[in-house]
DNA sequence: AAGTTTCTCAACCGCTACGGT
DNA sequence: TACCGTAGCGGTTGAGAAACT
């Protein structure tokens, strides 16, 4: 599919049944938001011929699920949201759509592309394969506490939200209302206002959802996911009341802030300690992973 | 400032599951 | 039972942005 993706092309054999692919225009956006909103999801394909869009129905429902329904949240991942993925991850591997129903508002693709593009990206510098033992006791041992004891400390900070505008909420200026359909009580909608190609957007950018109480700020080193609610298959509601993952919201968290330092410091690193049958204050001081290892720099 | 490399993430593809006929 | 259409999932790609030299 070399050149496909930025060029917005037709299959030269379908002149008059020509579908678009590539990058959504504002057009498009608005046409499928509008459709969404007067008529409800679903029934994709149908969904998009009637709404008038050039796509193919997947592409439809590819879009209104990862960028344009309204619950989606984007920006850095919290601690707590990291901390989640690479627990759930450790249970059911790169089953991203389950992944995803436990965390509101992300997206199996926002999930799967924080793995590839963060994770893996950590276990390449360490030389190990991302999907060995070694790596997940590398997460287990080292960066889970880290993460842990990052959510502790920020825990404490207050977290007013701020004041700045953002180039998201430039970016959302219309608002139209979503149908009944949609969801239990109407809610609204935004329509990009400008090329939404590319959205630079912190966390700080969107409202918060559960930062209302206080205790729900501190976070124990407990497991999230003994946190978790009781859900099982069923696909994950954006409402369901999943305080830990909201708190904190308004705090940039960058992942990059878990870089690692120059693969040099790595080199003497020896893996094979990564054995989490050990007590964790034995097998390694935790100043040394957090300073040198899992740098927390950005945090 | 310009060129190069690395990173991010939106969007695509192929595949499977499932329901209807 | 086979076929077809649709929905959903996970893997992959590549353009643009950011970082680096």
């Amino acid at each position: 599919m070399a050149g496909v993706a930025n060029s917005v092309y037709t299959c030269p054999n379908e002149e008059e049944n020509e579908m678009r692919k590539g990058p959504w225009t504002l057009d498009e956006d608005t046409l499928l938001i509008h459709y969404i909103a007067n008529h409800g999801e679903g029934h994709w394909n149908a969904l998009a011929k009637c709404a008038g869009l050039k796509r193919t129905g997947k592409s439809c429902r590819l879009r209104w699920l990862n960028y344009l329904k309204p619950d989606i949240k984007r920006g850095n991942l919290t601690p707590q949201e990291q901390l989640l993925i690479l627990e759930l991850h450790a249970k059911w591997g790169n089953r991203w759509s389950k992944i995803a129903q436990h965390l509101p508002g992300r997206t199996d693709n926002e999930i799967k592309n924080y793995w590839r593009t963060r994770v893996q990206k950590q276990a390449r510098q360490l030389n190990i394969e991302s999907d060995s033992k070694r790596f997940l006791d590398a997460v287990r041992c080292f960066w889970m506490p880290t993460l842990r004891q990052k959510m502790e400390q920020t825990s404490s900070l207050s977290l007013d939200p701020p004041s700045s505008s953002s180039s998201h909420s430039n970016y959302l200026t219309s608002q139209i209302s979503i149908a009944p359909s949609l969801s239990t009580s109407t809610q609204t909608c935004s329509v990009p206002s400008s090329p939404p190609s590319k959205v630079v957007s912190h966390v700080s950018d969107y409202s918060p959802i559960g930062t209302s109480s206080p205790s729900h700020n501190s976070l124990s080193s407990d497991s999230l996911i003994s946190q978790l609610p009781q859900i099982t298959e069923q696909p994950a509601s954006s409402s369901y009341a999943f305080e830990a993952l909201n708190d904190n919201y308004y705090m940039d968290y960058d992942m990059e802030g878990f870089s690692l330092d120059p693969v040099s410091e790595m080199v003497s690193f020896d893996t094979s300690q990564f054995d989490c049958q050990m007590a964790e204050s034995y097998w390694i001081p935790s100043n040394y992973m957090t300073d040198t290892l899992w740098n927390m720099q950005g945090m």
